[in-house]
RNA sequence: CGGGAUGUAGCUCAGCCUGGUAGAGCGCUUGAAUGGGGUUCAAGAGGUCGCUGAUUCGAAUUCAGUCAUCCCGACCA
């Protein structure tokens, strides 16, 4: 490809509003284009790139078994309320009439889609177990779409979906799956970070979020260190270390004034924060939750999401605190009523706990819990964090930051069972398909190759999905470099490399700073200098220097590099 | 949905406080010199200052509303 006839665009500074360097440098390679909040249009470059990305998920899944289907984005809000999702999904889900006044949704994701086609087709279990999957534009409206192509609303997916007779297939194609994911990863340069994780409004019990190790990561991750949990730290579990002073003591208050957080409490008081009840509030339904964890801990959201099975889940407001018998600033569950007390497992083992008094600037001490507090239930409500203990071997976990370029879920039967995608078995019963589900955004898992690897000056790009693997850079316009530079784009090409060939009348630096926009593998740049020898430049990525290469070794030297 | 900020030339921004003929750099067009990391010179093209309304003799500038975009938070298969 010669740049001259190439539909193109760099821009020279960064872009104001871009903050990641995956956002910078695609918008400035000219890869995406913004169109509105969160979506975008791929310019040529970025399309070359998509392509090659859905080229290796196709073959990694068409090695496990997969099929590939294409399924409608516009779909009516009949099929997405047998599976109950109409109801119970919320804004994300972008829904709209057509002329005829049906009420219809652009599919955030396909399972609902994707059974209905199953169950047109299942009969016997002698068809199963099958796995489909294909790339399909996803619209979710999101709240707040962030970072370039990280967190957008309209996005390319590779969503796969598996079907079997028995829980025993399921997991042996989750493995295949599984394994199937690391190598996508690993051919696009990336060592994901596997982490168990929540299960959403998928439903199900089994999944794993495929992540990126990065700063600029949305999700916190909880690793261990020593054996190997990984988690997402929305459901990341931990070991409980009780607080356990003096079991026996009575409580007492004690003034506590202008201490209405913990830290000031436990500044006042000289006590450490693991020896403190703190409570949090939340809105369920119009009703009070009272969650009551250690001091130096906080509430995780989504396990008090999943416990409740809430739909939605407010931060309570004082009136309603209040209204229940508590003070904010100096709550506790002592003298409460009317309200749901959930406790965490640390709480409920601990005792001799600084707690709300319920009075404006006092608080309670030597609480004990299963003596002092009304009736509660305890569960694993709060956040793991670095100041916990591994669930496995007791080491202190660690936590680092992360994005998510896929996931993999086993879903049991949730769809099948509320759509009908049942098969005959060989003892002659009826069964619910069990289903599995897999998904990589293909745009964010660009977008994380170039987090993943760049320099100050632009994305570094792994042979497997350079837009172009080697960039010709003339350096001069005389007919003897310009004829080569086609010799070598001719040769180049017939050996399956994708080339291009920057024959602008321009400087060399501006050559130069636009070829590491576009992050090829190699670079040749060919002058009179070396030209003079027979050599020309070549020069890695990756690497800082260049060395001369002959020009008749050039062809077999790149041909040997992109073999490997 | 809360909090903060920004909308002026293709891009990055100044001008606004204190109202009075629309600015710079880069990019683009033409010409010339140059030719190994965004070179230089000359001559040009390019903007109803996001939109609507109000105040005023006069609004990019003041006020109100509205739309859009970004950042932080909430939310997120």
């Amino acid at each position: 490809m010669k740049l001259s006839k190439y539909f193109y665009v760099t821009l020279r500074e960064t872009p104001s509003d871009a903050t990641m360097p995956s956002h910078i440098f695609l918008m400035r390679g000219g890869y995406i284009k913004p169109v509105s909040t969160g979506i975008y249009s791929m310019m040529p470059m970025g399309f070359r790139v998509i392509q090659k990305i859905v080229n290796i998920i196709r073959e990694e899944m068409n090695k496990i078994g997969g099929i590939e289907v294409d399924l409608p984005v516009v779909q009516t809000a009949e099929l997405w309320s047998e599976s109950g999702r109409y109801q119970a999904i919320g804004e994300e889900l972008l829904r709209f009439k057509d002329r005829n006044n049906h009420n219809m949704v652009l599919a955030m994701t396909h399972e609902e889609a994707m059974t209905d086609l199953v169950r047109y087709v299942l009969n016997s279990y002698k068809q199963l177990p099958v796995m489909l999957y294909q790339f399909k534009t996803k619209y979710r409206d999101e709240a707040r779409a962030r970072g370039g192509l990280i967190r957008v609303r309209e996005f390319l997916m590779k969503d796969a979906y598996s079907f079997h007779t028995s829980q025993e297939d399921l997991d042996r194609h989750y493995q295949e799956e599984y394994d199937a994911y690391l190598r996508i990863y690993r051919r696009v340069g990336i060592e994901p970070v596997v982490v168990q994780s929540d299960t959403g409004i998928m439903g199900g019990k089994v999944a794993h979020e495929f992540m990126l190790d990065t700063p600029n990561g949305e999700d916190y991750l909880i690793l261990c260190k020593k054996c190997g949990y990984q988690a997402n730290r929305e459901i990341a579990k931990f070991q409980r270390v009780p607080f356990k002073g003096d079991e026996n003591a009575a409580l007492e208050k004690v003034a506590t004034p202008n201490s209405e957080s913990i830290d000031e409490l436990t500044k006042f008081l000289n006590v450490p924060a693991e020896s403190t009840a703190k409570c949090v509030f939340f809105d369920f339904e119009g009703k009070l939750i009272t969650v009551v964890v250690p001091g130096n801990l906080d509430v995780s959201e989504i396990k008090l999401h999943n416990l409740l099975k809430a739909k939605e889940l407010y931060p309570a407001e004082d009136s309603l605190i209040k209204a229940c018998g508590m003070v904010p600033g100096f709550a506790s569950p002592i003298n409460s009523h009317d309200t749901r007390i959930i406790v965490d497992e640390a709480i409920a083992d601990s005792f001799d706990l600084v707690t709300g008094a319920n009075e404006e600037g006092f608080h309670f001490k030597h609480c004990n819990p299963k003596r002092d507090f009304p009736k509660f239930e305890v569960a694993d409500i709060a956040e793991a964090s670095e100041v916990c203990k591994c669930p496995c071997c007791g080491e202190l976990l660690t936590e680092t930051r992360g994005i998510e370029m896929g996931n993999i879920f086993k879903l049991g039967t949730k769809f099948s069972e509320s759509m009908g995608a049942k098969f005959l078995t060989a003892e002659k019963t009826t069964a619910p398909a069990i289903m599995g589900c897999y998904g990589i955004g293909v745009g964010r898992l660009m977008a994380s190759v170039v987090e993943n690897s760049h320099d100050d000056f632009g994305p570094i790009w792994p042979k497997s999905i350079a837009p172009f693997q080697v960039e010709i850079v003339p350096i001069g316009k005389e007919a003897e470099l310009v004829e080569l530079a086609e010799k070598f784009e001719k040769e180049l090409e017939a050996a399956g490399i994708d080339v291009l060939v920057d024959d602008r009348d321009e400087r060399p630096g501006v050559k130069f700073k636009d070829a590491d926009l576009w992050g090829s593998p190699v670079r040749i740049a060919i002058g009179k200098k070396g030209l003079a020898n027979s050599e020309v430049e070549w020069k890695f990525r990756n690497e800082k220097d260049f060395s001369m290469v002959k020009v008749e070794d050039v062809v077999a030297k790149a041909k040997a590099y992109f073999a490997e």
